[in-house]
DNA sequence: GTCTATAGGCAGATAGAC
DNA sequence: GTCTATCTGCCTATAGAC
């Protein structure tokens, strides 16, 4: 049964959003345009304005969106596992997923074009490494209580550590555009938490 | 005594790398222009191009040059160290210098920006990592062989992770603008590896 | 080595017809 | 919602005078 929509197939405003988003994880907010966009969706330039007035509406839009896809996977990772260390693989591999599309983490790629970003934008990276380092931070102190995780240090230290060096992985892979460059890192990662 | 040159102070090439420098690590090569260095400088943007005939030239000038001056510091380090630990934590403050100028990595924002690089660039990035992670290797095997330090896995898998926890960790630190949060999970790396 | 002048292209954005 | 047409600005780059 198909949902309540006014018009047949015109979720235009979504399939911008998915264009661009591959576009900002692969080549950075500021490099692409809105040419870029249009060509690929067969409309012009002005119709896009229609949807997102400015680029930085269009990159809030991409940030909420992907943030709230991400926080709903993390909610999932909570239900379907247990023990801390299958949270933390089951986190891994969502980053993993990410790499195998080569594509980077969009708020990792945001991260270094820090300076150039509108303000609307920047307040949103900063909410996305918040909230993965508080929930890292819930699962490392459930794993510690339950004796399933063994580290020195605070739990938010590590889940800082712990995010930097998943993002800094995708990061340095990227140029060798080697998958398992990835994986080697994130494995290790696993392995120096397990009690 | 002055070092033999025609001119009085025309080191203009080597002014034009500073302040590149400074811009690409601060806003990635994709986010200045040549406008911007020839206002700072006090030129035309006409004359950079006497310099440096096009902006791929300009960036493998400012990759070479910033490579070349790593592999200094990182023989300066074999020379001023003796010991494992000593050299790695020289090493980590080497990023935490470059941090605490407000400035990512060069190599870190351009590995971001790679898809956009031209071909010249994108082989010396990948140089860069390379020769980075060939000397982490050959410090933690020589670590290891004298007891001053302890890990699992193998020295290149290891030399990975480290480049990419510390490259991850400036990253991740750039929009909080806070280097406490590199230093924090830069000692964090170090304390998990001491024997 | 540095300048003026200019070319040619592409960016984000807007007005107004349909 | 999408179009055509257009604007303004900035970009890299070049020619040629000084």
């Amino acid at each position: 049964m198909a949902v309540s929509r006014t018009n047949n197939e015109p979720r235009t405003a979504e399939r911008i959003l998915d264009i661009a988003e591959r576009l900002v994880q692969t080549r950075g907010f500021n490099n692409f345009s809105y040419g870029d966009i249009a060509d690929e969706l067969g409309i012009t330039k002005a119709s896009l304005h229609y949807h997102y007035p400015g680029k930085a509406e269009l990159g809030r839009a991409l940030i909420n969106r992907y943030a709230a896809r991400f926080a709903q996977a993390l909610e999932r990772i909570g239900r379907d596992h247990r023990e801390a260390p299958a949270k933390l693989e089951a986190y891994a591999d969502l980053y993993a997923e990410v790499q195998r599309g080569e594509r980077m983490c969009m708020c990792g790629i945001l991260a270094a074009e820090y300076e150039t970003l509108p303000q609307a934008m920047r307040s949103a990276v900063i909410s996305f490494f918040d909230d993965n380092q508080k929930w890292l931070a819930t699962v490392l102190a459930g794993g510690q209580a339950d004796g399933t995780l063994a580290f020195a240090g605070s739990t938010e230290d590590l889940a800082q550590s712990i995010l930097s060096t998943l993002e800094g992985a995708m990061l340095v892979a990227r140029p060798y555009g080697n998958p398992e460059r990835f994986n080697a890192i994130a494995r290790q990662l696993l392995a120096s938490l397990a009690a």
